[in-house]
DNA sequence: ACAAAAAACTAACAGTTGTTAGTTTTGGTC
DNA sequence: GACCAAAACTAACAACTGTTAGTTTTTTGT
């Protein structure tokens, strides 16, 4: 709390007429990005874009995400494991709803035959895993935006898509 | 430390009989997965597989090291950030190292035509995330350490080998 | 059985943490 | 210019952190 304060050339104690505790920054943090990727599914889902075009636009989703809200998605690989109850729960549950829909694109591709038939829980594990520590990784190279999403589906869907 | 000593059974002020510092416990863990990391690229590297089965081989070993050291694997994505220094650039040191030897390899595969034309920085980065976080997922699933290498190389390769 | 070494213990330290209470300053409205 | 709310301040709290000093107990080798 004292670092943020010096940040905002404030001391920590005055932090508090705005803010009600360090919880509360983590968690209002955390549930804007979950909220955030749960109306994108949403989106995503009741669209009529076939099964390949929706894993497309999750992957565009995540990358856009990732250059809109570097700092806040970066609690999103480890921090949120500090989270306290309800909403820890809260947030597991998001992210679990989140995980099974993507799951399903990713079934609901196999089964248009637009992508291979690969293990779905280790594809969505590696996808889910590239994604997720993007922001890490983007900052460092001087990459623009477009080629990023352009490469990152290539390199991520090529795998996927059967080469029959 | 007053948790591990409670793991321990014993108090805390005893976990000195043992240790150097708190600092040497995360430096042991970390240098000692980094080692061998190191030894494993090594081998590789003088080896006489193709640079496919390089890759392949690469991949089984995050594997077994995942599933060896799990508890200090788990460092190695976010924590390795507390070394202090000169154990931080030491650490780092290794890590680029063993980033550079992994990027060569799949070079080499391209050259070598086993696999399509990628982007090496992405194709590097999407492999090594999903690795580094395997130990996170893979003690969820119930999945028998041969299956999960055979579908980890499909999902990570067959993206990456050429379709001609 | 005894001396020496190893490893446990109790007690406490100095520094850091998130946070509260009470007070003073700032900035906008009548 | 007075008034009031918003937001800054100072001072301090209780809990927790890694670690040390000094002491007692346990283990080991002769």
């Amino acid at each position: 709390m004292r670092d943020i304060a010096r940040a905002m050339e404030m001391e920590a104690a005055s932090l508090y007429n705005h803010i009600d505790s360090k919880q509360s920054i983590l968690n209002a943090l955390l549930m804007d990005i979950a909220n955030r990727f749960t109306v994108g599914m949403q989106q995503i889902q009741s669209s009529s874009l076939t099964a390949l075009e929706q894993l497309e636009a999750l992957i565009d989703q995540h990358v856009d995400m990732t250059v809109g809200y570097t700092d806040a998605i970066s609690l999103v690989p480890s921090e949120w494991i500090h989270l306290e109850e309800p909403h820890l729960k809260e947030f597991v549950t998001l992210r679990k709803n989140y995980e099974d829909a993507f799951k399903a694109v990713i079934l609901a591709a196999i089964e248009e035959g637009s992508i291979a038939e690969v293990d779905v829980d280790v594809a969505l594990f590696s996808t889910l895993s590239t994604l997720r520590w993007l922001y890490s990784w983007y900052t460092k190279q001087g990459i623009k935006v477009e080629l990023l999403k352009k490469e990152l589906k290539r390199t991520l869907l090529q795998g996927l898509i059967s080469s029959l």
